[in-house]
DNA sequence: ACGATGATGAAC
DNA sequence: TTCATCATCGTA
């Protein structure tokens, strides 16, 4: 009996739900089977003010999805080679999410999609069964002893925000 | 330590 | 239209 998480778990703080994320089970639908891994790393992108965040450049067409509803799948390409998967928080009009960073055996966001083969066809498509993307609740409870903070991964550039302690790890 | 590889945003 | 940069990763 899991729970599938609906719009108001999104409907937070990026950082709250980064750190809510762990534990929980990300599920992708691959052909006629479901894989179901456990969300082990995750980053907040907190809002425009965030340096680290593509929102800091405003509206764009790249940016759009990140202004819209809570629950809303975020993909962009880095580095010309990978796909990051991010779930858009808060309320429509304000941009945040949260980035991926690792689930089950996998650790990095690149990693993730490509064995999960999860692409850009989604970016700006809502999270549910219909995309063959959803996210379910945890089996066990993730107390706050679990979730370790560390500065996020590759936004050197992004001056005081670099430092601020935004990437959530789960121990095991 | 470095190159692959292509989209993005800002400058020109 | 060009150019520097980039929420990464495998190989060396």
């Amino acid at each position: 009996m899991t729970r599938m998480l609906q719009n108001p778990f999104f409907d937070r703080p990026a950082e709250v739900v980064a750190r809510e994320l762990l534990g929980c089970v990300l599920c992708v639908r691959v052909g006629e089977k479901i894989e179901r891994h456990i969300i082990t790393e995750t980053e907040a992108y907190v809002g425009p003010h965030d340096l680290a965040s593509h929102a800091s450049k405003g509206r764009t067409a790249r940016t759009e999805v990140m202004f819209g509803r809570p629950g809303t799948i975020y993909m962009y390409l880095v580095y010309g080679m990978y796909d990051m998967l991010n779930i858009v928080t808060g309320e429509a009009g304000y941009p945040a999410a949260v980035l991926i960073r690792g689930v089950g055996k996998w650790n990095g966001p690149g990693k993730l999609t490509k064995a999960l083969g999860i692409t850009r066809t989604l970016n700006g498509q809502s999270v549910g069964k219909k995309v063959g993307l959803w996210v379910e609740e945890g089996e066990t409870m993730v107390s706050s002893e679990q979730i370790e903070s560390t500065p996020r991964i590759g936004v050197a550039y992004a001056k005081e925000w670099a430092e601020k302690e935004l990437r959530f790890v789960l121990r095991r």
